[in-house]
DNA sequence: CTTGACCTTGACGCTGGGGTCAAGGTTTAC
DNA sequence: GTAAACCTTGACCCCAGCGTCAAGGTCAAG
């Protein structure tokens, strides 16, 4: 299978699959006119990044699901490291939330107190 | 004041002014010899950017704060326009903070899944 | 006169995930 | 034999907010 090919059945563009490679997430053989050659676990390494980036996370952070994945599991997931990932990426994003909540605070309440001035000291 | 005081005194690099006047915030004065000249009222307008900046606002959301202090208030919050700026950094914010719970949810339902999958067909 | 501390504009680097040419080699189909 | 549709590597572009040189002008102190 060439990229195209294996870009089409993952549902990403070709450019997408070989940037994927460049972070080292897949290596395909090459034959002997140097064009790129995939197998079928290929698109399910492919769909699996896609999914995991969806979600998020970096293109680094997908690694332990990709080495699960070609460590022959039919889930890329049932892998202690990609728990692991999973716990991390949902700290990451509560730590995310509790800033922004933060913020929102912070932002509630200079708008409160603009109000406020504008209001009582206007014409003062 | 030429630029080095005016970011000490701001508390900012120079390089932050000179990209904040970039972004058209600040338009100082030149020296004769081309420097940029400041005056008191720019120490006010670069910690009010400063400030807008670190609430997670981008340069050119700070235009109306900086235009309501240019315009003689002693506040940057009090213009109607600063107003509407509040309160759409507010909307980004929450719009943000629900797209990030519901990721979190997606992300809980997977480890859940994963952990399920483990205990009870690891070995199936 | 020279050092040193300023100042100027210009321009590349960074981070993420690719988009979008460029320029050229290969293979397939007619 | 040639056009269409592939493939290859290389490299610039995007967004934000600067950091960090580069190369050179200015100015006060000794």
């Amino acid at each position: 299978m060439h990229i195209k090919d294996l870009a089409e059945r993952a549902g990403v563009t070709v450019r997408a699959v070989r940037y994927y490679e460049s972070r080292g997430l897949i290596t395909p053989r090459r034959e002997p006119n140097g064009y790129r050659a995939y197998d079928d676990a290929d698109v399910g390494v492919v769909r699996e990044v896609r999914a995991l980036l969806s979600l998020g996370m970096t293109a680094e952070e997908t690694h332990p699901f990709v080495e699960c994945l070609r460590a022959g599991n039919d889930r890329a997931d049932v892998c202690p490291a990609s728990l692991s990932a999973y716990r991390r990426r949902i700290a990451e994003v509560d730590a995310r939330i509790a800033e922004l909540t933060a913020l929102r605070g912070q932002l509630t309440d200079l708008l409160v107190q603009a109000e406020t001035y504008r209001t009582h000291e206007e014409t003062a």
